[in-house]
DNA sequence: TATGAATGAGAGTTCATTCAT
DNA sequence: CATGAATGAACTCTCATTCAT
C-alpha cells in the first residue's frame, strides 16, 4: 500500500483495460507494457508474472465492488428501498467498470475454473446482501429461496451490459448511454417491487 | 452433407468443447487435433483456419438453438404457458450445450466484438419470441418494454448457468444437476407469472 | 512422346508459367495443380516430384531454344548477316518465352548451382554458334576471344529483358512491346557491326 | 548506429550470403539464425520480419554500390577514360559483392516484382552516369540512345558473372579468378572504345 | 529501478508427398 | 487415370520469461 510507484499503477491500469478488452489469453505482456509506456521487463519486476498481474487486477475490483455495494446496502430504509439502492449501486459500479463482469466470467470459464474460491469472494457481497434483504420473506429452500433471486437480480443487471452493446442497433439509441442506464434502473426497480409483491401475496395466500 | 467424413466431425466436436472450455485464444489447434485424435494438418484440411472452425462451431449452435426454441414457442397455449415453455426450452438447451453461452459471450467481448451481427443472430429468436409473447401487454417503449423483459429473462437463465458451478459449495448440492435445474425452472415459472401479474395490475390500475 | 495426355500438358504449362513468375521455391504444387485445373496428386502421378517437374520444364526450353537458334544460324550469308539473324532469333525466342532466362538464372544461383552441366547445355548452342561465326576473326585467347563476345552479346540481349520491365517508367513506353523490341534489335545489329568493324580494323592494323 | 550490436551484424551478414545463395524463398529464418549462430527469435528481435531483413540487406548494397560508382565516375578524364573507370568499378564491386546482382534479379522476377521502384534505385546510378558520359555523342531516341548502351554495358558486366561460374569448365581456368576478371576488364575497355569509335564514325559520316 | 538482449516453447499455417480407393 | 484424405516436417512469427547491466 505504501505509495505504489506510479509506473506500477500505470501497468495495472493498462492490464485492466486490456484484459477486459481481449481476455487473458488475448492480451500479451508486450501489449500491456506498450499501453503503459514502460519496458516489458518492468511488468515482471512489479508483478511476478502475467497470471499474478491478472489476479491483482481482479482483486482490486473485488475490493472496490464490495465497498460500493456495502455503502448502498447499509443505509436505512424498507426492503424495497434497500434493494433498489443495491440494484442502482450494482448497475453504477458495472457501468463504471465495464471490464469487471468480463473478467469475472472469464475467470469462471477459462482455465478450468480453477479458482472458484476467488470468484465466490467476488460475488459474495451481492449474494449475502440479497439474502439479508429477503430474510424472513423468502423460504430457505426451493425455487423461491433467496439465492434464486440473487441469480435473477444479478443476471438482470449483468445481462443488460453483456447484450446491451450488441442490441444497440435494434434498440434505437445506445442502451449503455446515460438515458438507457436510467431506464434499466427503472426496470429493475419495477422488477424488485413486482417480485416482492408476488412474495407477499404468496405469504398472505398460504 | 450426408456423412461429412467422420474425422471432420470429430474435429468439430473437439473444437466445440475446447473453445467452450478455454475460449478462442486459450485453445490451440494442436489441442483440438489432439483431442480429436487426428493430425494437426487435417484440421486445416477440413476447416481452412482456426477462425473459420470457430465460426462453424458457433453457427451450428445458432441453428440448433433456433430450432429448439421455435418448437417450444409455436405450440398453443396462454401467454403464461408459452413463456413457461420458452424458459424451459432455453434452460434445457443450455443445459445440454453448456459451451453455447460461453462462446456467445466471448464472441461479444473478445477481439473487439467485431461480429456483432453474428451474435445478434444468435440471440434473435429468444428476443423475437419474448417480444411476441408480451405483445399487447407491455408498452413499446420505456422500462417495461418487452426488450427489458427479454434481458431479464435471458439473464435469469444464463446467470444460473454462469454462476451455478461457482455457487455449488454454498448451494449444498450441485445446482446444475437435474434436481437443481428443475428447481430453477420452477423459479423461472414463478418469475414469469409474478411479472405478468405485475403487468396486469399495472394495466388495471392505470 | 506417344501423345502426352492433355492433362499432363496442362500441368507442364502451368508449372512453366508459375516457375517463371515466382521461382522454384516460390511456387507450390498446389498452385500448379490449381492453375492447371487438376488434382494435386495428379501432378505427382505424371511427374514424380516437384524437382523433376521443374527439370522437365527447363529441358523443354533447351530443346526449343536449340532448334530456334539453329534455324537462324544455318542459313547462308555473311558473318554480319548470320550474327544479325542469331541476335534476332535470340531476342524473338526470349520475347516469346519470358520464363526461360529467369528459370536459367535461378538454376545457376539457386540450390548451390548443383546442375551446372544442365545449364551449360542450355546456353551451349549460342556459345557454339557465336564461336563459329567469329572463327578466324577473333583470337582463341585473351580479351577478344569469341567467348567474351558471346558473354557480351547474350548479356546485351538478356539484360534488355531483365531490366526492360523495370525501366518502363523512365523509358516512356513499354520497352518490351513490339516497337521496343524492334528498336533493341536495331541496336544489336549496330552493336554487332561496330564490333566486327573494330575487329577488322585491329586485324588490318596489326 | 555506432556498433549496432555485433549479433545484429552477424545476422545481417548471414542473411546476405544466404539470400544470395538460395533466394528469398529458398532461405529460412532458421537457416539465417543458424549460420549467424544466434537464436531464431533474435532475428525477429533485431529485424521485424524476414521481408524487412531482406530489404535491409538489399538497401545496404544500394548505398555501397552508389558510392563505389560515384567515386569512379567523378574523377577527371576523357569520355573513354571515364567509361573505362566506370566499367572497372562496376566489375570490382560485383566481384566483391557476388550476392548483389542475384538479389537484384530476384527482386525483379520474384513475387510479382512489386517493388520496381526499389530496384530502379539500385541500378539508377549506372544508368545516369552512362547517360551523362554519352551526352552529346548519342541521340536522345532510337536504337543508339544512351539507355541502350547502358543495357549493353551492364549486360556485358553482369552476364560475365552470371555465366562465368557455369562456363568454368570450358574456359580452362576459373573466369572469376583475378586473371579472368582482368581479362574481362580488358574486353570491356575494348568494347567501350569500339562503340565510341562506331558512334564517332556515324557522326562524321552522316 | 529500469532496460536491452536473449531464449525455448509453441503458436497458426503451408508444404511436398503418399496412399487407398 | 484420377482423387480425397492424410501426414510429418518445416515454415514465419509471437509468447512469457530471464538476466546482466
Amino acid at each position: 500500500m505504501k505509495k505504489d510507484n506510479e509506473r506500477a499503477k500505470r501497468i495495472l491500469k493498462a492490464a485492466d483495460s486490456l484484459f477486459g478488452e481481449a481476455g487473458f489469453d488475448g492480451t500479451s505482456v508486450r501489449d500491456i507494457a506498450q499501453r503503459a509506456g514502460v519496458n516489458k521487463a518492468l511488468v515482471f519486476y512489479y508483478y511476478d508474472n502475467k497470471e499474478a498481474l491478472f489476479e491483482r487486477v481482479v482483486q482490486r475490483y473485488y475490493e472496490e465492488h464490495q465497498i460500493a455495494l456495502q455503502a448502498a446496502f447499509e443505509a436505512e430504509g424498507s426492503n424495497s428501498e434497500r434493494l433498489h439502492r443495491l440494484m442502482d449501486a450494482y448497475v453504477d459500479f458495472i457501468a463504471e467498470h465495464r471490464s469487471f463482469p468480463r473478467l469475472l466470467q472469464r475467470r469462471i470459464t477459462e482455465r478450468g475454473g480453477a479458482d472458484v474460491a476467488l470468484v465466490q469472494r467476488g460475488i459474495a457481497p451481492l449474494l449475502e446482501w440479497t439474502e439479508r434483504a429477503l430474510e424472513g420473506i423468502t423460504p430457505a429452500e426451493g425455487p423461491l429461496a433467496a439465492r434464486h433471486f440473487f441469480l435473477t437480480f444479478s443476471g438482470a443487471v449483468l445481462n443488460f451490459f453483456t447484450y446491451g452493446e450488441v442490441l444497440s442497433p435494434s434498440w434505437g439509441s445506445n442502451p449503455l448511454a446515460a438515458p438507457g442506464i436510467a431506464e434499466r434502473k427503472a426496470h429493475l426497480h419495477w422488477l424488485v417491487d413486482a417480485l416482492l409483491e408476488g412474495l407477499n401475496r404468496r405469504g398472505a395466500g398460504s
